[in-house]
DNA sequence: CGCGTTGAAATGTATAGTCATATACTTTGC
DNA sequence: GCAAAGTATATGACTATACATTTCAACGCG
């Protein structure tokens, strides 16, 4: 009953896993693929316990990690549950242009101006991976916040990754808030620059051609191949991005009390 | 010998603490004060266990949530040390700019063109955080991408929180570089939009007054002060922030080996 | 003096429990 | 029928212990 590490079981061969480590990676692997959806209970400590054949002070120490993470909620008597991701990030707010614009005051709108399919070229590199050739959507979206343009979206979505992007109009959520909410993503890119925008965007954002604009390139990547590529061309003065870091990660106080997070039920 | 929050001793009043929390906060408190420096030796397992009267495992687990945090680094036999700060964020890419242009393969040099004190007045208020006037250090420095303008650093530090940055002439290091591993700060707050420069400001980049430049803010706060308040402003196609996230917060996979990491020697 | 051996220090992994606490569900009492 | 009380369950906090692993440092020996 001593503590060893997992030789592996079979072909014992790589880096030799300890029980704790295998738990962990298997449960983040879960929910980070999205194979555990956002709500889905984790099995109990005891059943963990079992099927890992193990202490529970072990499994509990790997939820209680998870939990401190933010991968996982965790509440007594109900059992564990996968986490709602941070939006974007908790550190660089780059939120839901909805929201955005909701912030100032004004009104929101959009209006889907382009809509095409097609195959990637090798243009588009950053959207696959190694593959050759997959099929594209192709958006032009504009985010007015009141009658003034706000941002102009123009976007590439993978069908192969999202193959239902192609059936959907996008009249009730923008693309953006539509992908988040349908697609597991694990790592958006995001580039930030400054330019002057092409003379076609200042027109459909009714800017002057020398107006400096925040352009902000974000590629998203899910499991194995890159979702979505959009730019966002904010006009000049209208945007900012803030951003707030501490010097180390957070260190979360809670262990897991999540009050005011409302508790997903589902079992 | 039972498990019970700690009824905090005198005058029990406030939200109960349990052990863990109170180990938890006191270690994390010193190290983002500053109290306990960089490469500092932490209190061995046995010290904090008798200091604080529990288990081993209890302290166990607290350092190794820290250390998971990134807060402290742990060797065996060796000890727990008070981690380097990961530069600026894992996320948000805003280097040294010593570095970006270091990156670009150019040669980098500065000059710092303005150097002047002066007391705040009622504008500089995001320097202040309740008080009437500090002595303030206005400095304005330009950073060379080889021949080329790179960027322009319009600063001020708060001369009360880093006195002595009054005496420094910021020859061998850069205002930025010289606080950053001077001052302990807690919190960096961005503030990232595109703007044409003043004229003033474009003469000195060496571009047309209406070439767009990515301007970054950036406010940075110390235990109960400002500590200095930047303006960069990048010549528009100059310059780029990247930035990566993940959808939850990374989960370190090693539980303090920190391999690559130089291990700081000091007792 | 240099080199390997050995011991001890410190963390790392894991077990097996106890008691606490929050909460859903069930039973009881009126 | 409905609320109060009780019970079961799952997490949370903590102890005490065992053994593994890494690495510093001291010792012994040629």
């Amino acid at each position: 009953m001593t503590a060893r590490p997992v030789r592996n079981t079979a072909r014992s061969k790589a880096a030799p896993m300890f029980l704790h480590q295998k738990i962990l990676s298997d449960i983040q692997g879960k929910i980070m693929s999205g194979e555990w959806e956002v709500g889905r209970r984790i099995p109990v400590e005891h059943e963990l316990m079992t099927q890992y054949d193990c202490s529970r002070m072990t499994v509990s120490k790997v939820l209680t990690r998870l939990a401190h993470a933010g991968l996982i909620e965790r509440h007594r008597k109900v059992g564990s549950f996968v986490g709602r991701p941070h939006s974007q990030s908790a550190v660089l707010d780059i939120p839901d242009i909805k929201t955005e614009v909701g912030a100032l005051g004004l009104p929101y709108s959009f209006d889907v101006q382009r809509r095409q399919k097609r195959r990637s070229t090798r243009e588009d590199k950053q959207l696959v991976g190694k593959d050759g050739s997959v099929p594209l959507l192709e958006i032009t979206c504009l985010h007015m916040a009141g009658a003034q343009p706000f941002c102009l979206e123009e976007r590439m979505i993978n069908l192969q990754a999202v193959p239902e992007a192609a059936a959907e109009t996008f009249t009730e959520l923008s693309p953006g808030a539509w992908l988040l909410r349908r697609v597991p993503w694990r790592l958006a890119e995001h580039r930030i620059r400054a330019a002057a925008p092409e003379a076609e965007v200042a027109a459909v954002l009714g800017i002057k051609a020398k107006t400096p604009c925040l352009v902000v390139e974000r590629t998203t990547r899910g499991v194995d191949s890159t979702i979505t590529f959009v730019r966002l061309t904010y006009p000049g003065n209208l945007h900012e991005l803030v951003a707030s870091f501490t010097p180390f990660a957070p260190v979360a106080q809670n262990a897991g009390s999540g009050s005011s997070a409302p508790r997903p039920k589902r079992g």
